[in-house]
DNA sequence: AGCAGACCTGACCAACCAGTCAAGGTCGTT
DNA sequence: AACGACCTTGACTGGTTGGTCAGGTCTGCT
């Protein structure tokens, strides 16, 4: 009995590993989130997740290091969820299933979030390499996906980049600004708070460019 | 001749101080907006306008005093820029030109936009009262004034916070994520391409909201 | 059992940083 | 001219932080 102390404890060395990896991961996520890259400090994270500050530096050699563990973690997630732009759909659906993803990212995911958003916003020193290669090939291909739909005549003719960022300004600003948006909600969004701001969000953006939500297909 | 030589030299005493100050507070903004509050040093600061660093202390007591000036500073500017939304003109009118000054300030003030998104980000923790009181009560005289744009049918029936989440969101992107931008932009944004998102903001938020934008008054 | 390698950790160190201070310089006023 | 208030600054300090390391413990394998 009381066989699973410290929620480690069984499964095989690797597993074990892993799971303490992930363990210094998620505890890392929420400090750098909270305190940015520079006013995280390691025993910080240590406490957060009950290890010895020298057991970090153990499975994660430096800081900066575990620093882009966070983020390349929080980048892979964000990239699956964008798979579901990636249909053969139309735009409606395709829209509202990335726009309703990307709230349920910023509900689930805020620290993820709100790491990647101060990396962006000090410059993106760590993780500028995946805004050349990874973030841009994807951007380009859904750029293309919606010159297609413009040229069909099924959306309203605007630039597309300027759509996504929109889209992604806005989803992710319930994550990044969570605090300010809590603030003024006199505490957290209730979940038919969070549905009503989905559904805004979505057909202020798909009315916006010239569809009409509900309309049958 | 070379009366001005670090473009301070002449004025009263006051008039000295004060641009000396504000000659610090630019720099704080900057070092500030790139590497936050922690990761900011006193000493990159002094680098950054040519003084030594106890100069600043003289100046501002600490590094806190001096980040909270830094914060307020750019509040006003915001609360300034609001006052676009205070008229009595139509929806149209008024929200076209809230949106248009708000992708002004984030072209023009972007170090000031990513301070307070940074703020914001860790929880507000030197401008809580800020968000409890002034921004709280701007708040809520915008969405009273939405509620009865609403009440008139003069714009689609939403969440007045939603609305407004999503235009502080979109427009304050093209500042906190500029580096996002000019990566995948392969370079700053041109003035045409500033002057078409802008337009595409407005457009696809006022026809997401019921507006026909062009239609006469 | 006993061994090798993986894992854990308290104590320590060099680097760095916010803030201090005392001594010297400058300006306005009388 | 001369006095006091304001300004400037190099040198210093107490405290904190990322990272190290030696010695200990545990696990799986033969």
């Amino acid at each position: 009995m009381a066989q699973t102390e410290g929620a480690e404890k069984s499964g095989t060395r690797a597993e074990m590993r892993e799971e303490t990896e992930r363990a210094i991961l998620d505890a890392a996520e929420g400090i750098f989130a909270e305190a940015g890259f520079g006013g995280a400090t390691m025993q910080a994270i240590a406490d957060s997740c009950g290890l010895p500050k020298a057991n970090l530096h153990y499975y994660f050699s430096s800081k900066e290091k575990l620093y882009r563990r966070v983020v390349e973690r929080i980048f892979t997630v964000w990239l699956e969820a964008a798979d579901s732009f990636d249909t053969d759909a139309t735009p409606e659906v395709a829209l509202r299933r990335y726009i309703e993803r990307k709230m349920q990212l910023s509900r689930d995911y805020r620290y993820g979030s709100k790491v990647w958003a101060n990396e962006v916003l000090h410059g993106a020193p760590i993780i500028q390499d995946y805004l050349e290669t990874t973030l841009r090939s994807w951007t380009e291909t859904r750029v293309a996906v919606i010159r297609r739909w413009i040229a069909q005549g099924a959306i309203r003719p605007v630039e597309p980049r300027w759509l996504l960022y929109m889209i992604w300004a806005t989803t992710q600003h319930y994550a990044d600004f969570a605090h300010q948006i809590e603030t003024l909600n006199h505490g957290p969004l209730e979940a038919d708070q969070w549905d009503d701001a989905t559904e805004t969000v979505c057909s202020i953006i798909l009315r916006g460019i010239g569809i009409d939500p509900g309309a049958p297909a």
